[in-house]
Formats: C-alpha cells, sequence, structure tokens
DNA sequence: TCTGTTTTGCAACGTCTAATGCAAAATAAG
DNA sequence: CTTATTTTGCATTAGACGTTGCAAAACAGA
C-alpha cells in the first residue's frame, strides 16, 4: 500500500558491479552510476544505503558470479579445467566487453588496499577461493607441490589481467597464458 | 641575486615518488605530500607545476632508477640474471620498506588507466623495458620463444607484485617466484 | 475518493581538493 | 644600506563529491 520501485533491486546491482569494474571505486560516481541505472542518486541511498555498502554489495555480486562459474569449469576438477580457465581469461572479446577491464578485485587491490576491513576480507577470500580450486585440481590429478602450485596460478592468472587491464583487451594475456598451459602440462 | 631554494629538488622529488609509491595519486594530497617532505604547496607548484606534471617526473625517476638497477643486474644477460631479479622481488624486507607496495608502475595500471595519454605512454614504455630485459637474456642464453617466454615473464613479474600489494610484504610473492625460476630452469 | 506509506526529485550542506593571488621574507649584487 | 629577484606562507577561490532534509508524487487498500 506504498508507491512501488520503479527499478529491479538485482539489475541495478549489476549495473553497479560492472561500472565499478570498469572505472573503478573513485571514479564512479553517483552521477555516473545514475547515467549508467537510471535510477536516481536518493534512491540508491534508500536502498543499498552508503557508496562503499554499494560497493561491498557489487563486491559480493562478483564474488558469487565467478564461484559459479568455477563450479561449471571445475567439473570434474583436473588440469585441464585449470587450461580451460586462462584460455577462458583470454579469449578474444567484442569490443567494450567487460572482460578488457581485468578483474574487479584485482582492481581493487590496487585502488583500495587498507580502506577499510570489510572490503580486505572480500579480496582475501576471493583469493583464498581461487587457490582452492586450483589446489583441488591439482590435487586432483596427483599433482605435487599442489600448494605452492596453486599459489602459482593464482599469481599467475593476476599478471595475466594487469597485462589485460594495462592493453585494454583480453588476448593481451594471450602469450603468458600460453606458456602457462603448456607449463601445466609439463606438470602431468 | 634572489631568494635562495630551501630545499633539493631531487631529495623532494624522490620523496614525493615514494608517497605516490604507498599511497597512490589520489591518496597523495599536497597536505600529505608537506607532511613528507616538509616544503610547502606553494613552492612545490613552483618548483614543480601542478600535481599530474610532478607525477609524471616522479614516474621518469622510478623508469630510471629501475632501468639502472637492471643495467647492473643484466651484465651479463641470461636466464641466471632473470631468476636474479625475481629472487630479489620477493626476499625478505625489513619492516616499512618501499618494496612492500609493490611497484610504482603496475599500482599506476590500475588507478590511472587512460587518465592521460602522458602516463599511458610511460606504463607502456616500461613495459617494454622490461620485456626487452627478459628477451635480451633469453635471446643471450639461445633459448626458443624468446619473444612470448618474455611476454610471460613479464606478467608473471606484474602478478607477484599483485601478490605483493595485497599481502603488504614482499615475501608474498616467493612460493610464485620460486615456480618461475624452476620453471626457467626447465627451459635452459 | 480518501488515507497511509514509500519512493522520488530537488536543493542544499559540509567537506575536501588542486590551484592561485598577494604580500612578506630572504638573499646576493651593487 | 639599497635594490632587484625569487621563494615562501597565508588565505582564498572554484569545483567536485557524498550525503541528507523536505516536500511532492505514486501507489494499494479501505
Amino acid at each position: 500500500m506504498a508507491r512501488p520501485r520503479s527499478f529491479d533491486e538485482a539489475e541495478v546491482l549489476t549495473c553497479a558491479m560492472t561500472t565499478f569494474w570498469r572505472l573503478g571505486f573513485d571514479a564512479t560516481t553517483y552521477k555516473v552510476l545514475e547515467g549508467e541505472s537510471g535510477v536516481g542518486v536518493r534512491s540508491m541511498h534508500n536502498t543499498f544505503g552508503e557508496k562503499e555498502e554499494l560497493f561491498l554489495k557489487a563486491l559480493d555480486t562478483y564474488h558469487a558470479s565467478v564461484a559459479a562459474l568455477m563450479d561449471q569449469v571445475f567439473d570434474p576438477p583436473g588440469i585441464a579445467a585449470i587450461q580451460t580457465i586462462f584460455r577462458g581469461a583470454t579469449a578474444p572479446r567484442p569490443d567494450g566487453d567487460i572482460a578488457h577491464s581485468g578483474c574487479l578485485m584485482v582492481n581493487t587491490v590496487f585502488e583500495l588496499q587498507d580502506r577499510s576491513v570489510e572490503i580486505d576480507a572480500r579480496l582475501k577470500a576471493y583469493e583464498q577461493m581461487l587457490r582452492d580450486r586450483f589446489f583441488g585440481a591439482l590435487q586432483h590429478d596427483g599433482i605435487s607441490d599442489a600448494d605452492q602450485r596453486a599459489e602459482f596460478l593464482v599469481g599467475a592468472l593476476w599478471g595475466i589481467l594487469s597485462q589485460i587491464r594495462l592493453a585494454g583487451r583480453a588476448e593481451a594475456g594471450a602469450p603468458m597464458a600460453g606458456v602457462i598451459v603448456e607449463t601445466i602440462s609439463g606438470w602431468a
């Protein structure tokens, strides 16, 4: 018995996520966000709280979506799944594809390090999630030094995402991904 | 026959560089810079121009200092020199060491992508400088696929620096560096 | 139609920042 | 000492941002 909302909450949250992803936290002002989603500043505050809360929700959305993707790729777990991840991250994409912006979490590491414990916790949780997937896959195939190599793969993925971010193209990480795929094959 | 400067220009520039390195561009306000160097805002403007010009000079200083270090390490060039780079970047450091902040250039990629062509040019030039060193060393030792592998090494180094930045400790990149050193040995 | 509740748009506030104008201060040459 | 020149400190300006108060708008039920 009240005025209904004029927008879909999940949809706007996804829009905010991709905008943070492309532009970063500071450059994503409410004015920009209003232009992207069509939702006014006042309504966003009502719905999501202040800007940092909205950002945390965007991080959670990102984490969940990547984890869901990983669930598919790592079924079954194994080095082939790992290679799929690296090939997929550097596959050519159409212009304007969000994948050309790298990874929201990696971007955030550099922009908002030490800003708040909530953000830091999410960054480390995300890194841990990746490490766990790689570790499980390596162990599943009986690869030795699985823990150190899982750590290596996380770092390698982050390096690729850095190259992508600098070049603005997902293919910029392809040479490195190629060596990674080859190196992994040598472990079997 | 005029009032002399009360500070050393090169010294203040180095101070600005390390501050940008630790805190990033935006967080390094003139107030912070005044606290770090003891030089007033007005004098900085007189000496270095506006903030972005100061930042460009800081990037140049960084590039030059890293290049000088590389000159030493890559004499003679070879895979041993490459391994020295990776081991050095992840060697334990005392608390507060600037190396725990990763790499100024990598940090800048994430914070100031697409802000100005001057910045972009310096980022790409730095990446190119690294690639050239690695490529030369690989070729010197007769390693095959030197171009692709040099690209890989640049990306790997950036990944390590990302891990360092997230953890705030240089040793956080050690596991990955270990695998890299081992992998390089397999190329010979 | 009337009423109660939530959303929405507008405007304003307070804060922070880079940048600048201006006058006092500091120096070295004459 | 005087003077010309540069540096320095202070205060101010202009602009951007997140946030909030307030009143009008939009709806669902009685």
